[in-house]
DNA sequence: CGATTCATGAGAACGATTCTCACGCTTGAT
DNA sequence: ATCAAGCGTGAGAATCGTTCTCATGAATCG
């Protein structure tokens, strides 16, 4: 259902290349870099695709700005941030999702999502 | 140097009024509904100074709207907010405060912030 | 090789939020 | 109370990330 063409195979490709959490525009400007011409709607809609089939992560920075990033773990897991220079550790927080679920579970809703980023300044962001 | 005026007045009112969190544009409609004409672009302005002075909390929902709340505690908190119809319980985690912390210093991060909030689905709204 | 149908892209549209700037009102001093 | 100083206000324009439109292009499959 899902076709493989020219634009996913290059929009896939940037985000490798990536270390840091990147917004569509930023990866629109890198895939113009490449010499890969690729329509910013389709970039966008691209991200979409990716993040539904959970091939990539997506939060919201301070600004409200969707940023993507294909994490090495493909489980459920957290982030650390780098507000500076947007260097990113990957969290496994078994202690906030038990967390998570009990308090969720202890005012009886259902269907509980969690929303954790961590932000912080990096070591090597503070010279 | 925060001058009070009608506005301030009204807009502190229409939040007092409500139990769940509310974007702007809503409080906005609260407050034409009451007869309080105030300005959209007041509302937003007046919102953020509360934000600024921790006199309201601000969370984006899944959409990115920012959404406002004056809650019952002062201190430092986080939110279980229902999906559907937004009901709010403030939740106090020192679990995920030493946690945050943690991972942070862990990593060597520092002036960690965080952004925990978690989403379910009511009682009520199951019914 | 077709036929089908999903994918693409340029530009328009959208929508939340912010900005502009002339005018008004709060404030603190007189 | 009066008044000057300057912060606050509001209507509308502007911003800007994101989504939509729709005609055209390309993957897929028999
Ligand atoms: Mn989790
Ligand atoms: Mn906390
Ligand atoms: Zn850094
Ligand atoms: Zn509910």
């Amino acid at each position: 259902m899902t076709r493989m063409t020219r634009q996913r195979a290059a929009v896939a490709e940037a985000l490798d290349q990536q270390d840091e959490f990147r917004s569509a525009q930023q990866l629109h400007e890198v895939l113009r870099a490449r010499g890969d011409s690729v329509g910013l709607a389709t970039v966008y809609r691209t991200l979409q695709t990716f993040a539904d089939a959970h091939e990539v992560d997506q939060l919201r920075n301070a600004d409200g700005e969707v940023l993507y990033r294909r994490c090495e773990r493909v489980e459920h897991h957290h982030h650390l941030v780098c507000r500076s220079c947007r260097r990113t550790i990957e969290i496994d927080g078994p202690t906030v999702e038990a967390w998570a679920a009990k308090v969720g579970a202890a005012h009886d809703f259902t269907d509980i999502d969690h929303t954790i980023e961590l932000w912080g300044i990096c070591k090597d962001c503070r010279g």
